[in-house]
DNA sequence: TTTACTGTTGCAGT
DNA sequence: AACTGCAACAGTAA
């Protein structure tokens, strides 16, 4: 469920659901999800409370006081709360056993998700390494860095802004939508884009995202009960999924073609190369 | 039956 | 250094 809206929708449900709770015990059924040492995750979470649950991009960190777990649900990755026995299935790869008798379940049908377990006094260092860029709010996305960014990159737009490093958080879904809504083509070489245009992507991105998690983010593929997987944003989408039809700006059918190896959806008339 | 596609990221090639 | 393609994996649709 990915992207940074539907991260904070899952992330808002987690700290409803599971804050104030003690981990008991972790039952690991497919190892390739932990990416830090399991033997130290395992004994280290043991009669660990949740303290809170925070967000930075698209990761979750569940944190523990002293450490904290970074979990990020890549393509598929979901939670789900069960409150005595959970049933049987094939995708479910991490038990979170609970003092409330509860169980939080980590499924992920494509495995590739990732959970880390770090001391808290490394997180910061965690996303600098990774290079992940500014939360995409007023306050911590400026436009000047942004402008500057842009005006030095040979890269083509959409691959660049899902790189994370720029601003944190747009998808593939959502990097569509703000240059649909910025009237900016996919594959537009970052450094073209005119001031104008720049500033317009720049406060299109906070509108959209945070437009997004008011709406829960959006359920696309969905399949039953996950944790925050109540978003309404797929019937606010502009441009996403809607191959063929016509744009609702201007009525010109919508394309789709792979930019970066992702498939992505334009108008040819509002968003010219 | 095969192939292409899928809300992500990181790495191995050139 | 900066790009591109693909691998990690499973399911669905054509």
């Amino acid at each position: 469920m990915p992207e940074l809206p539907e991260v904070e929708t899952v992330r808002r449900g987690l700290e409803r659901l599971v804050v104030g709770k003690k981990v008991i015990s972790v039952e690991v059924k497919f190892s390739k999800i932990i990416k830090t040492d399991e033997k130290i995750f395992l004994s280290e979470i043991a009669n660990q409370e949740i303290k809170a649950i925070d967000r930075r991009g698209k990761y979750l960190i569940f944190d523990f006081g002293d450490n904290i777990l970074i979990s990020h649900l890549r393509m598929e990755g979901k939670y789900l709360l069960f409150d005595d026995e959970i049933p049987d299935n094939k995708h479910f790869h991490i038990i979170f056993n609970l003092d409330d008798e509860s169980t939080l379940v980590y499924q992920d049908v494509r495995k590739f998700g990732t959970m880390e377990w770090l001391p808290k006094n490394r997180k910061l260092d965690y996303f600098k390494i990774k290079k992940i860029g500014p939360e995409p709010n007023e306050k911590t996305f400026q436009l000047k860095p942004f402008q500057k960014s842009l005006s030095e990159s040979t890269k083509k737009i959409k691959p660049l802004l899902l790189e994370q490093r720029l601003v944190a958080g747009l998808g593939n879904i959502y990097v569509d939508e703000v240059l649909w809504s910025s009237k900016i083509h996919p594959m537009r070489i970052a450094s073209s884009l005119k001031k104008f245009e720049v500033e317009k992507l720049h406060d299109e991105i906070i509108r959209i995202l945070q437009l997004a998690i008011e709406k829960g983010g959006s359920t696309i593929r969905s399949y039953r009960n996950a944790l925050g997987e109540d978003g309404t944003m797929q019937n606010y989408l502009n441009i996403y999924g809607l191959v063929d039809q016509p744009c609702s700006r201007c009525g010109t059918t919508i394309c789709k073609i792979k930019v970066g190896g992702r498939g992505s959806y334009f108008c040819p008339k509002c968003q010219i190369l």
